[in-house]
DNA sequence: TAAATATTTGCATGAAAATGCAAATATTAC
DNA sequence: GTAATATTTGCATTTTCATGCAAATATTTA
């Protein structure tokens, strides 16, 4: 019956292989701090301030992080606002949290 | 003051890093499994049995995932038994989902 | 239509990471 | 000590990924 504790291994590496690099998770926080401050909207320019990456590449970021389900895209005119998939991203965190304190690892752990 | 919502992206990095690998995660889960088991042990050996790859290998994915904090290693004899590092692992990831929680992102969200 | 702005995509390059094999180390058993 | 077992490390190879530049696409404005 073990299988009941398990959880969705391809949606877990690919969520933590997208926030897995120290750029990408400058975006990522870039972006909470956006949507903190009330605007709700980091266009791929805005995004572009907080690392030293060519615009293409964090625009390729981006499109990974939305790949793995962690950012929403919504064009605007020419522009293209990215926001955080907070509910999901909790959600997975939580679940696995949740599958670890469930699992009784470490028994035996001094 | 938007600081104190801020979180230690460098630690996260290598946590997601680590786990951001397919195999790496089947062995994580396959410890996961081992300590539900109530052993509570899992060599080098066994663990291999969870992927295809070469001994060498999975010693190498086991020794990044200690590095990263993920799991806890321990020598008897001859073996090494690793055990996931649960607590530090659950309460980063709940940490990190009660901060997005709070960031209130994704307000236009429709 | 042409120009301006925002973003993405093609392509080449360099760097980092994964992998396997063989050899080295560590520990126990004989 | 030698043999056997478990794991790690050195090294070479392959693969994957990040990056930047230039060109292409999309959209708005003049």
């Amino acid at each position: 019956m073990k299988k009941k504790f398990s959880f969705d291994l391809d949606k877990y590496t690919s969520l933590f292989k997208a926030l897995g690099d120290a750029n990408r998770m400058a975006i990522f926080n870039r972006i909470c701090g956006c949507t903190y401050e009330g605007e709700a909207r980091s266009n791929v320019n805005e995004v572009s301030t907080c690392c030293d990456l060519d615009l293409s590449v964090v625009s390729r970021h981006l499109s990974i992080l939305k790949e793995a389900g962690v950012l929403n895209a919504r064009k605007e005119g020419k522009e293209v606002f990215y926001s955080i998939n907070t509910k999901e991203v909790a959600t997975h965190l939580r679940k696995l949290a949740d599958f670890l304190d469930s699992c009784h690892c470490n028994l035996t752990k001094e």
